[in-house]
DNA sequence: AACATTTTGTAACAGTTTGTAAGGTTTTCC
DNA sequence: GGAAAACCTTACAAACTGTTACAAAATGTT
């Protein structure tokens, strides 16, 4: 797939590999080509991983500083991955991953009932590992929502503390109202079809007839229009909705 | 990109089973065998389980009630669970596993990539699926761990001592006030339901006509709002209450 | 044990928000 | 121009929420 960079050698200890990466992984495995396999692609996806091929490096690494994910072997040459995780499992703060050739139920129940985060049975797809742990530090890095705000020209809604505002100006809404803007918000200045408001916002397929999404945009739009040179809802006859910034007066 | 129109089987919407467990868990899955298997697989294990067998019900139970936790196959008559995951993710606040016979590593990738938190292949060994589920669980219930104190902007709560400061003022409260502030300042800044809050707080489902919890948010609210600068619980119609910091008028 | 104080739940009332219905208004198409 | 379709808005009832008032329960004190 690519050339490879450079040799990991035998890294006696944890040795830190990678550009500062945008996460920094541990790595518990025995099995040097499989754990030079997996270094190199997650450095490749910008990742900082430390390396270690024992029980003992292991412990030195998780002392040693925090970690983002940790991934882990089960079967070691001096420990089990399961008493590892069982030992330190209340210092740990991150996402820990099992990835094991041990591929019964038992097992994988087992890892997981000590506390681990996912149990990947060996051979794992880099792939699929890579979409794992994106996963797991999705969850575990954003307690709060990322995306908890968002602007468009003149607009910007805050989705924590549920303000909208408009040049700067708050802009008081009523929670249907604030809902409606806010998937507005999400594709500006696109067409939204009152089937799709209809099932955003009410939750069910729309019959053709319920006029509710016609009436909660008359509201939100009685307000926005109070504001000049704000944004508007505009209508596009037998399509739907879309979100735009007004022009200023030529 | 139109609805199709499925002459409508036999549960017309979600129904509830077993005893009023410990997780509410819904599950969307259009084999009537296997769900009924998992249902009563998770009953036996006090959960709650809401069953869907399309993607219509599904819409449904989720803007109805929250859960703690969703398992959703992907091939379903009317929709795809891709699609249905895109459409709401936003929406929900809960863990989401998918579970599914397509096996290939590019759905996998997909379905996490979507934001899945999950994806098991089928035929999944009960006792596996349940570990996961736990292990979900256990991630996404305990945000705040067993800290002893904990804090939110200007408000910071002592559980030991049971004592709230905002500002670093003593903040006095009765005992159900401050068992609810420690509720909301365990997941500051986000949506809680009335049910969700009358589960934690009276011990019980909620009726969906007792206004206890309005009276207790009402007290508390009384007292957060005299201190200026602080925090504030924020009503949302038809959802519930949110703790957040207040905007110091800008 | 009896009284005072605090806390909590229920009921009732008031204000706000939302859905449905019905009638207007604009646009499209003969 | 006129009719039909699509859309907007007013009106009103129903639903939801906040708060006050008061009684019951819990707690503390003498």
């Amino acid at each position: 797939m690519t050339p490879v960079q450079h040799p990991v050698s035998k890294p006696s200890i944890a040795e830190t590999e990678s550009t500062s990466g945008n996460y920094r992984i541990l790595l518990l495995e025995d099995d040097e080509q499989l754990a030079e396999l997996i270094v190199r692609f997650l450095s490749e996806r910008h990742c900082e991983v430390t390396y270690a091929a024992n029980g003992r490096d292991f412990m030195k690494a998780v002392h040693h500083k925090d970690y983002d994910l940790i991934i882990a072997d089960v079967v070691l040459p001096d420990a089990s991955g399961f008493q590892l995780l069982e030992q330190f499992r209340s210092q740990l703060s991150c996402p820990l991953i099992f990835l094991s050739a041990l591929s019964s139920v038992d097992d994988q129940v087992t890892g997981l009932r000590l506390g681990a985060h996912d149990y990947l049975v060996k051979p794992v797809d880099p792939h699929l590992l890579w979409a794992k742990i994106e996963a797991h530090l999705r969850t575990s890095q954003s307690p709060t929502p990322a995306n908890a705000s968002m602007t468009f020209g003149p607009l910007s809604i805050d989705l924590v503390s549920r303000q909208a505002r408009v040049k700067d100006k708050p802009l008081p809404l009523t929670t249907n109202e604030f809902d409606l803007l806010q998937i507005f918000a999400e594709q500006p200045a696109r067409l939204l079809s009152r089937e799709y408001l209809f099932r955003r916002v009410i939750g069910r397929e729309f019959d053709g007839l319920d006029r509710v999404i016609d009436m909660r945009v008359s509201r939100l739009r009685k307000k926005l229009d109070a504001i000049p040179d704000g944004v508007a809802i505009q209508s596009i006859r037998g399509r739907g909705y879309s979100l735009n910034t007004v022009h200023g007066t030529p």
